[in-house]
DNA sequence: ATGTCC
């Protein structure tokens, strides 16, 4: 990206004054490195979604921001539906509520060791991975709209995990607001089977090491020990959000110019919240946000089975599970007034600082778990949300590495099964259906996580809490 | 991300 047409507020902050259509500035969080290999399409992007109705404050791209559909991933933008604020399909991304979990195990690396194999391949076996997977689980159609409003506490209710799970989930594990009728029977019927399915792409169930501790308050707090052992869970909504993404694009890009929205891009396809359009898509992503709960909830209780068969007497309990791609309701504080707002986070987590009356009372007191995936065979973080983060991309952080390089160009570039053999030349396991897909996935294709992460605590979006190193990783 | 093109 050029540096000369951005105004560096700080080493990690650099800001765009709204030019031609934008309504509000954006703002980029990155350090000089990031930003100047970071694509211009960011640019470009991040500046076409400052341009949209009701946008409030400013327009943000993470550390980890990339080329995106419409929005960037790693963007955050809010809008006040009272202000003509839009929602947008584009905004919250294909993969709707797409995220991660990390289920805590109280192992010790040393004590896993000896069972690395063993666990790696049941877990490949156990837990359904890759494009068109399917699950044991069958989903008529009263158990579809059942699961599409309940999302975890629907998975909790037929089995699949505690209660005390649910304390552990965003919106306490089930999204409010859900229209399971405004979802197509096309949606549904892709979905039918995939529930308690990984998925591909980026998408993985790891064992990692906690390498190390950053700040020692939290990660006591989060039950995080140097040298132990943590689950981290990555997937989606799977076809059925990928469907509802996919049709509402469609009806945003034919509505838009009727409600006199003029899009600088027709990727940043939109409608207002305040309209028929705005609210079907809300309901029916809010569906597809309990259905990515539920996804996660399932795979969850699947990997509990793997360890009670190898490891009895082992509980895994969950820390914590965050949602990458959203668009939610929440309230913010803009210019001492506080607002209801909109808040779209594409490639994205919530962060919510200390004292925030969403987060569990185990945890209020300290701030949100924010858990930073890193690609594959490097290393993955875990952040608390920050008081001050709540003046700074409405209480938003990165959520991975981010891609540096196009999956077709990852591919010219490395060979899966080399890719495989050097990782556990270095003592990672992967296990995938696909080789090529682990192509794609090559750690060289992405940003350096550390680097993205730092930059994240030094602009005060989350603070670093401990750093895990991969042992085994089931890849989609 | 995605029954990787209805």
């Amino acid at each position: 990206m050029q540096l000369d047409q951005l105004k560096q507020v700080s080493d990690v902050e650099w800001r765009i004054a709204p030019f031609g259509k934008m309504r509000v500035p954006a703002v980029i969080y990155a350090d000089q490195a990031l930003i100047t290999e970071m694509d211009d399409k960011v640019f470009e992007q991040i500046t076409n979604v400052a341009t949209l109705p009701g946008i409030v404050q400013a327009a943000y791209a993470m550390p980890d921001a990339h080329w995106g559909y419409g929005f960037p991933i790693g963007g955050v933008a809010a809008f006040d539906a009272d202000a003509g604020g839009v929602v947008s399909a584009g905004g919250v991304g294909f993969d709707i509520s797409c995220g991660v979990r990390t289920l805590h195990t109280g192992l010790k690396a040393e004590d896993v060791a000896p069972l690395k194999q063993r666990l790696a391949d049941r877990l490949f076996t156990h837990i359904p991975a890759g494009v068109g997977s399917t699950g044991k689980l069958r989903l008529d159609a009263g158990g579809m709209d059942a699961m599409l409003r309940g999302g975890a506490r629907w998975a909790v209710e037929h089995g699949y995990g505690s209660e005390a799970d649910l304390d552990r989930i965003e919106e306490h594990g089930c999204m409010a607001g859900a229209e399971p009728g405004q979802v197509s029977e096309h949606a549904k019927r892709r979905q039918r089977d995939e529930i308690g399915t990984l998925g591909s792409g980026n998408h993985y169930l790891e064992l990692q090491e906690i390498v190390e501790i950053h700040d020692t308050k939290a990660a006591d707090r989060f039950r995080l020990r140097q040298g132990e052992v943590v689950v981290s869970i990555h997937c989606g909504s799977r076809g059925l959000g990928h469907q509802i993404g996919t049709e509402f694009l469609r009806q945003m890009v034919i509505a838009a110019p009727g409600y006199g929205i003029d899009l600088p891009d027709r990727e940043l396809a939109c409608a207002p919240i305040h309209s028929p359009v705005g609210q079907a898509y809300l309901g029916a992503m809010r569906a597809a946000v309990n259905c990515a709960l539920a996804n996660r909830q399932v795979i969850t209780h699947l990997t509990r089975k793997v360890f009670a068969d190898l490891l009895p007497g082992t509980h895994l309990s969950l820390i914590y599970d965050v949602s990458h791609n959203t668009c939610k309701e929440e309230w913010h504080t803009v210019d001492g007034q506080t607002r209801r707002l909109y808040v779209h986070r594409k490639g994205a987590t919530r962060a919510f600082g200390p004292g925030h009356p969403s987060l569990p009372g185990e945890l209020r007191d300290i701030g949100q778990p924010v858990l930073i995936g890193g690609s594959m065979g490097t290393a993955s973080y875990i952040l608390v949300g920050t008081e001050e983060g709540g003046t700074r991309a409405f209480s938003s952080a990165c959520h991975g590495a981010g891609r540096s390089m196009s999956r077709h160009q990852a591919t010219r570039q490395w060979h899966g099964r080399a890719l495989v053999d050097e990782l556990a030349s270095q003592g990672i396991l992967i296990r995938s259906p696909s080789l090529r897909g682990v192509a794609e996935e090559a750690p060289g294709a992405y940003k350096d996580v550390s680097a993205v992460v730092e930059a994240a605590d030094r602009a005060g979006l989350a603070r670093k809490v401990a750093k895990l190193k991969p042992l085994v990783c089931i890849k989609g």
